[in-house]
RNA sequence: GGGAGCAUAGCUCAGCUGGUUUAGAGCAUCUGCCUUACAAGCAGAGGGUCCGCGGUUCGAACCCGUGUGCUCCCA
């Protein structure tokens, strides 16, 4: 069989891929192992591949391919979110182009089209995870408005609102003019911003409103809100406005007669030390407001425009508005100055426009009650975090958790289960039928079940995400049922840190309430994903690469190496398109050494295993050191350290040493039990880096052998013991080939010129084992012991023993070798001197542990030895 | 304004309980090689005031204090 020059990815990878799903590797049932369960957290039914869903599906496969291999039921759970601002956006604008406004339609036309536009374009994100390889269970396929799961979730609001954990109330609320619906302050961006501040007088006036020629100057940032003032506040101390306390001021414009009133929230020396109160459109005034008994006066329409209580520029847009009035204050005289200022201003994550401070009634989850258990959970490592500093955020979070906002003014979402009588009482219930039976009940009238309307609201997202971990199983829908108890509590969840508290911290209380545990036992936060100048990835920036693109070009398995070597346990990664070129390189190395080794396949001799026994002996072991430390890598979660172990594990181990090492001369026979051994070695280091890159591992693994047996299911072998002495000779050994190969660079020795090589060493049998590797590594004709000096010969010394490097006919540059011995020398004597000066030290002898100082005396022999060989090598330069 | 985290080679990072060779890796750089698996490669090399200062200790990249710079979260 002809293998290609390098590995082409994009014959394998869709091949493979197929493959495991029609042996339906993916697929889980309950069954008598242990379970691994990881729950994807759903991405947003409009969302497309990006580099961040990339990085955590990747480390989701890792993991759940490695449980697959090590004995578990391993099961992750694919699935969308609805995502009701987003979708609701896409559809309103696919209605728009085809010049239909959602306006014009009923609830249920508009979500037939939203129905519609879900099955033809959502969810295009989970056939691109299978691009990535991603070994999800298909056939559990979630989505969040499925009819389970949307009665689930009414169930649970029901069930909270019964439990008084949900009250509907008037208050200050996060609003989105463009999408027209509330947000819940997790849904608001803050963002600095360049503003004007604008400083603004007003008449000041009697108590019948008359002005007087007297003027308090306020700074806003939002003189078009100023028809909505009801009060001026200054600091009661604030000497310049001592005698205005209980007087008031006319608004300019439409001299509407305001209160001045004193409280300490004002800040003497911000702006003028004069603040506008303005109710309806700020968080603080709003409180202040309510403190003073003031009126609230909402100057703005739902849509960001001005209402008819402006008065004037009524249906103008907030920021034209603010412009006309700017001019209109500048042309009558109230403006007095302007200037630049900075600060941070909400916008809408979904729409990205000015969120804006609304009073409006809208639906609580009380969240104080629920979530207590959640946070004991964490704090008492019921459920572990990784890295463990997201405690902390937890913690604060959780400690100060405030209300939760779950009303949106969408259609598209679970419609709150609330009707209402003409009278405007209403009643929380699952159906109609219901909720007019308890409205009748709590508030008899002459009305009947046709009379009666439904909350048009819906609820946020993460209120039904929020149940995932376990109505994906329908625990709640069918309680108690063989698949949530088999496969709940999940085990691990892998998401932003960006989203601790969107979903993190409410599935946890979500699980307590209805399952009565935690819904999963460890949680890996990923880092976010940055561009190589550590700027966060964005569409506004154009930073973000095009993911299936690179798939295309570097194969899948190059781009799940890169995002991985880049990804250190619990930092942000700076993503650079090198690290998939590294990927790329180590496929191709893969591919050599496949290669490599099937050149060897028709070569194989029953011929004794003698000069490669070292070779097979000291890899074994290196293998098995390799699995332990992988092993405690994993449990750690520091999965990109795993991976760089595999990597040199394989590049330096096993290519650049082992199969060096094993290697027959050209065109020489095998040993049939070295090449068996080495297919065998081979085979489990795919396996082991088959989590990593599943597709070209599996190929090779086909390609090594005859098998039917697929590498993706199969099975790890526990590390065996490592023998420690085997171990520290193959790293002298390597250290005795690296310093005769520098010596032969050093001394102009082509590498095709011979040498003859003379030992001097106290350890002859350990030299006895390793001499034909040595041998074929340094190209040396001739090895052999020796007691002395040999003369005309290049010396290098390596620990305690000497080696005499013999050339035919070649000069010793003895001058440079010297040089390079004096520099070596200098090293040894400062290590010497550091060692010595802690032995002398009185009060280490007495502190340090004994063994501190047993392995301090060892280095001092050591250093001893070696500056003893150094010092013969130089003598005997003469 | 409040809180958290980070600072080690040109870049990205390891360095776990203070003592494991006067600090390690990968990438990048430099030198020499088209050696029969691999130039997407091989062989070798150079590169550090462990952010500054002070302290604890026999001993500090590591612990404490402080300053500086960067990042993030909350208001």
């Amino acid at each position: 069989m002809e293998l290609s020059k390098n590995f082409t990815p994009s014959e394998t990878d869709s091949k493979w891929y197929e493959h495991w799903l029609s042996k339906g590797y993916f697929n889980s049932t309950p069954d008598e192992r242990e379970a691994y369960t990881i729950v994807i957290p759903p991405p947003n039914v409009t969302g497309v591949l990006h580099m961040g869903h990339c990085l955590n599906n990747t480390i989701q496969d890792i993991l759940t391919r490695r449980a697959r291999m090590s004995g578990k039921n391993a099961c992750w759970v694919p699935g969308t979110d609805h995502a009701s601002i987003a979708t609701e956006a896409k559809v309103v604008q696919m209605l728009r182009e085809k010049g239909i406004t959602k306006s014009s339609l009923s609830r249920e036309e508009f979500l037939q089209y939203a129905w519609e536009w879900k099955e033809k374009y959502g969810g295009i994100i989970l056939q691109q995870l299978r691009k990535l390889g991603c070994s999800l269970d298909w056939n559990r396929t979630s989505f969040t408005m499925d009819p389970h799961y949307y009665e689930s979730v009414i169930k649970v609001f029901v069930d909270l609102y019964e439990k008084g954990y949900i009250y509907r109330g008037k208050r200050m609320i996060n609003w989105d003019v463009k999408a027209k619906t509330a947000l819940s302050d997790e849904e608001v961006i803050r963002k600095t911003t360049n503003q004007q501040l604008y400083h603004i007088r007003y008449a000041i006036a009697d108590v019948n409103g008359s002005a007087t020629n007297e003027y308090i100057t306020i700074a806003t940032v939002r003189p078009e809100t100023i028809m909505g003032d009801t009060a001026i506040c200054v600091h009661p101390d604030d000497e310049r406005y001592l005698a205005l306390h209980g007087k008031y001021a006319l608004v300019p414009l439409i001299n509407r007669l305001i209160r001045i009133i004193p409280d300490e929230y004002v800040e003497k020396d911000f702006g003028t030390g004069a603040l506008k109160v303005t109710p309806a459109h700020d968080m603080n005034d709003y409180q202040l407001g309510q403190k003073h008994q003031l009126e609230v006066v909402d100057v703005l329409n739902d849509d960001g425009t001005l209402s008819d209580a402006a008065q004037i520029f009524v249906g103008e847009d907030r920021f034209e508005a603010r412009k006309k009035i700017v001019a209109e204050l500048q042309a009558k005289g109230h403006l007095v100055k302007t200037e630049d200022y900075t600060s941070e201003v909400g916008y809408s994550e979904r729409t990205d426009t000015v969120v804006e401070p609304r009073l409006s009634e809208q639906w609580w989850v009380a969240m104080k009650k629920i979530s207590e258990p959640a946070l004991k959970a964490v704090m008492d490592e019921q459920i572990k975090f990784f890295p463990p500093k997201f405690r902390n955020l937890y913690n604060h979070w959780m400690e100060n958790i405030k209300d939760w906002c779950i009303s949106r003014q969408l259609w598209w979402g679970h419609q709150i289960p609330a009707w209402y009588n003409p009278a405007g009482q209403f009643a929380v219930a699952a159906n109609k039928a219901a909720a007019f039976e308890k409205l009748q009940a709590q508030y008899p009238g002459n009305y009947t079940i046709e009379d009666i309307r439904q909350d048009e609201d819906c609820l946020d997202t993460w209120f039904s995400s929020w149940l995932w971990p376990f109505e994906v199983f329908k625990g709640l829908s069918d309680p108690g049922n063989k698949e949530v108890q088999y496969y709940y509590p999940t085990n691990t969840l892998v998401t932003a840190p960006e989203i601790i508290f969107f979903w993190v911290a409410r599935m946890i209380m979500a699980g307590f309430e209805y399952q009565g545990q935690i819904p999963f036992r460890e949680v890996y936060f990923t880092g976010i994903v940055r561009d190589k100048l550590g700027r966060k990835m964005s569409k506004s920036l154009g930073n973000s690469p095009d993911l299936l693109g690179l798939i295309d070009q570097y194969g899948a398995d190059a781009v799940r190496f890169g995002i991985m070597i880049a990804s250190p346990a619990g930092n942000d990664i700076l993503f650079d398109e090198a690290s998939l070129e590294q990927g790329r390189n180590f496929n191709n190395k893969l591919w050599n050494a496949l290669k490599l080794v099937k050149m060897w396949e028709g070569r194989q001799a029953d011929i004794p295993a003698t000069e490669s026994t070292f070779a097979l002996n000291w890899f074994g072991n290196r293998l098995n050191e390799v699995k332990q430390a992988l092993d405690q890598a994993y449990t750690d979660f520091r999965l990109s350290e795993a991976l760089k172990m595999l990597y040199s594990l394989v590049w330096d181990d096993f290519c650049s040493w082992y199969l060096e090492w094993v290697k027959p001369g050209f065109e020489q026979p095998i040993s049939k039990a070295v090449y068996e051994q080495t297919i065998t070695y081979f085979d489990e280091l795919l396996q082991l880096l088959h989590p990593y890159m599943p597709f070209i591992t599996e190929e090779i693994h086909h390609l090594l052998k005859d098998t039917d047996q697929d590498l993706c299911v199969s099975q790890f072998t526990k590390a065996g013991a490592v023998d420690t002495t085997i171990i520290a000779e193959g790293i002298l050994l390597k250290q005795v080939i690296t310093a005769i190969r520098e010596a032969r660079a050093k001394n102009q020795i082509k590498p095709k010129d011979p040498i003859s090589l003379h030992i001097q060493t106290s350890a002859q049998t350990q030299y006895a084992a390793i001499q034909s590797i040595l041998a074929k590594q340094v190209n040396a004709e001739t090895i052999q012991l020796t007691d002395a000096a040999v003369n005309n010969s290049i010396v290098v010394a390596v620990e305690k023993d000497k080696f005499y490097i013999a050339t035919s006919g070649q000069a010793v540059d003895t001058e440079s070798l010297k040089a390079e011995l004096l520099k070596d020398l200098a090293y040894q004597k400062g290590f010497l001197e550091s060692v010595m000066k802690k032995l002398g030290n009185e009060r280490f002898v007495q502190n340090a542990k004994p063994e501190v100082i047993a392995n301090e005396e060892k280095k001092k022999a050591d250093a001893l030895a070696r500056i003893q060989t150094i010092e013969e090598s130089l003598a005997n330069l003469g």
